[in-house]
DNA sequence: ACCATCCGTGTAATCGATTGCCAAGGCGTG
DNA sequence: CACGCCTTGGCAATCGATTACACGGATGGT
C-alpha cells in the first residue's frame, strides 16, 4: 500500500518539504536543478500527494457536489454529464449524489456535502416546500446554483428552463392539429416545474379552447405513466390527447395503449418532455419538448464559477428556451 | 458563510474540544449533562463539522470512488444505483466518475481518487491492455474491485456476468427458433465483457451448427447499432438473427430496421444483452439478457468492505448467472 | 480505612500539505 | 567597494478534528 508523503518526497531529493510542495505545484519558482531532483523523487517513489492535507490547509477541495434526484432518469444523467463537463474545463471534479426524490435523503446528502467541503453545489430539489429547509441551510454554507427545478424563498442561482413557453409550444401545437380535449398527466411533487407545467397547461388550453379532462398526478416514472393512461381507458370516452410532464411518463403511457389496443396518433395524441434519447425509439416515436440540457449545465457551471470569487452578486435566475421536436406520436407519419 | 468549528462549540459549551468530539461522535462516553450542553452548542451554532479535517486525521474517508464507462448508458446507472444503495447501508458514500470510455481519461480519475484518499474504488475498466497501468497502480494503493468488465493481470477482485453462459442461452434460443445464420454487433472495445461475448457468440453457433455471417465492431451507442445494420442491410442478403453485445446497440439495430422496411421479427431477429427499461419499450420489444446488476453491486460493496478490513483475501473472481428475457424481437407476438 | 479500579475530562501531539516570514547568497548600481 | 534588491530555500505555524496519555475524583472490595 502507498503510503508516500511529501516528507519522504523531501528527504529522498535532499530539500525541505516546502521546496517539495513549491515545486509539484509551482506555487513559486525554484531552480530548474531543483525541480528537476524533486521531480525525480516523486515519480521513483510514486508520490501522488495528500488531496485531504491540502484540501485542510487550502480550504479548497476543487470538488463541486452535485444532487439530482434520480440518476436512473435520462435527463438527469445528461445534466449531470453536462456538468461534469463544464467543470472539467474548469479543473473541478464533480461528486454526485442522488436524493431519490426523498427530501430526508436530500437534507442528509447536502450535509453530508457540506461536511466534505465541497466548494459549491449544484442541486436540482426535491420538493418545492420540503427541500427548503436544507437547501436555505446549505446556500449560508456556500455557493449553490439549483437547476431545473427550483425552490423559492431560497436565496439563490437558478438556470432551467422556461415551462410556461415549453407548454405553450405544445399546447399550440396540438390545437393546430384539431384536438378539443386532453389530459396531462404529471407527478405530484411539489416544485416550480412540476407545478409551472401543470400551470401552463391549464392557461394555455383554456387560452386555445381546448377542454381540460383530466389532471392525473403520481411520478416521474414509466409505471405511472402506464398506470395513469390505463385508468383514463377504463374511465371511459379519451380525451383527444394525453399531455405528459416527462419522457418517461409518455412512454409509459405509449406502452398502455399498445397493450389496451388504443392507436397512437389515431385514436389519441400524446406528448412527452425532456426529449430522452429513448423518445425517439418508441413506438411511435415521441413528439416532445427538447431541453437544452448542455446550456442548463454551462450556465450553471458559470454562475457556480462567478459565486466561487469574491463578489457577491444578487441570486440569478435564468430561463433557456426550450423547443418542440415533432414526431409520430402527434400525427406525423413515421419516417426515416 | 458559516465558519463554526469544534471550538467555537467547546467555547460555548464551556468544555475542551476533546470532549465535543467525543460527545459528538459517541466515540467514549460523555457524562448526560455535557452531553445535552454540547449538542445545544452544537445545534446553536449550526455546527456540522469539517469532514476534511476528521478524515485527515482517521485517514478514512467513509467515501468510496466508482468509476464507469459512461453515465449515460442506463446498464451503468442500475449499477451505479446498487452500489451507491449498498453503501449506504455501511454508512458511505459514493463519489462517481466517468471515464468516457477514454483509458487517459480514466487513469487521471483514478489518480484523483487515490489523491482524494477514497477508501476503496469500484471500477468498470475502459480497456483490458490501456486500463491496466493505472488500475494496477491504484490496486497498489487502495483496494479496488472491478465489475463487469475486468482487465486481467490486476491483482483485484471481479465480479460480473457469466458471458459466455449468457451467449449460450442467446444462440440455443436463436437455434430453436430455427435460425441458421447470425451476425454480431458490438464494441471495438478491448475488453473482458466484449471479447468473452464474441467469443462465446463463435463458439455456441458453432456449437449449434448456425453460420456466423458477420462481426462488426464499433461501440455501445444507438448510434453504432442504427449504422451497422444499415451496413447489414446495404450488404445484401440478411442472415437470419443479428445478435448484439448491448441493448444501445439493438435499439439502433432495431431503429435502422424500421427506417430500411425490415420486419423485425418477421425478416430478421434481433438480440440485446442488459435488459435495460428501455428494452421492453422498443418496437418490438427486445429479447435480451437480463443482468442480475444488484447482485453484481451488491457482491462488489461486499468484497470491498472485506477488503477494508484486516485480512489479506486473495483476488476473489465471482460470475453471476444471467437470465434470458424473450420478447417480440425473435418472434413471440406481443402481448400485454 | 485503604488501595485498586474506573469513569469522565483535559492537555497536547498528530495527520500531511501549504505558506508567512526570514536568511543567505547572487547580482546590479551608485 | 558598499549597499540594497531579488531570488531561492528552510523553519515553523497552521488548517480542524481525533486520540494517546494523564489526572482527579468517585466507587467498590476486602
Amino acid at each position: 500500500m502507498g503510503r508516500v508523503t511529501i516528507r519522504d518526497v523531501a528527504e529522498r531529493a535532499g530539500v525541505s518539504t516546502a521546496t517539495v510542495s513549491r515545486a509539484l505545484s509551482g506555487a513559486r519558482p525554484v531552480s530548474p536543478s531543483v525541480l528537476e531532483t524533486v521531480t525525480r523523487a516523486a515519480d521513483d517513489l510514486g508520490y501522488s500527494g495528500n488531496g485531504i492535507a491540502s484540501a485542510l490547509r487550502r480550504s479548497r477541495t476543487d470538488t463541486v457536489g452535485m444532487v439530482v434526484p434520480s440518476i436512473a432518469n435520462p435527463f438527469f444523467t445528461a445534466l449531470v454529464e453536462g456538468v461534469e463537463h463544464a467543470l472539467q474545463q474548469a479543473g473541478r471534479q464533480l461528486f454526485l449524489c442522488s436524493s431519490r426524490s426523498d427530501p430526508d435523503l436530500e437534507a442528509q446528502r447536502l450535509r453530508s456535502l457540506v461536511a466534505r467541503q465541497v466548494d459549491g453545489i449544484v442541486i436540482s430539489p426535491v420538493h418545492g416546500i420540503r427541500s427548503r429547509e436544507a437547501l436555505a441551510w446549505a446556500t449560508d454554507q456556500l455557493p449553490l446554483v439549483q437547476v431545473d427545478r427550483y425552490v423559492a424563498g431560497v436565496d439563490s442561482d437558478w438556470v432551467g428552463v422556461d415551462d410556461d413557453l415549453a407548454l405553450r409550444l405544445v399546447v399550440d401545437h396540438l390545437a393546430d392539429s384539431g384536438v378539443t380535449s386532453a389530459a396531462f398527466i404529471s407527478s405530484t411533487l411539489t416544485n416550480s416545474s412540476t407545478e409551472l407545467r401543470v400551470a401552463g397547461f391549464t392557461e394555455h388550453t383554456a387560452r386555445r379552447g381546448v377542454a381540460v379532462r383530466d389532471v392525473l398526478l403520481g411520478e416521474y416514472s414509466i409505471a405511472w405513466g402506464r398506470e395513469a393512461m390505463q385508468r383514463l381507458v377504463a374511465a371511459g370516452p379519451l380525451p383527444d390527447a394525453v399531455v405528459c410532464a416527462d419522457d418517461l411518463i409518455a412512454l409509459g403511457v405509449l406502452q398502455a395503449c399498445a397493450a389496451a389496443g388504443v392507436a397512437v396518433p389515431a385514436d389519441v395524441l400524446v406528448t412527452g418532455f425532456d426529449d430522452i434519447p429513448y423518445a425517439a425509439l418508441s413506438d411511435p416515436p415521441l413528439t416532445t419538448v427538447r431541453q437544452p440540457q448542455d446550456d442548463i449545465a454551462e450556465e450553471a457551471v458559470r454562475l457556480l464559477s462567478a459565486a466561487l470569487g469574491p463578489h457577491r452578486a444578487p441570486p440569478a435566475r435564468s430561463a433557456l428556451a426550450p423547443s418542440l421536436v415533432v414526431r409520430a406520436s402527434t400525427g406525423v407519419s413515421a419516417s426515416g
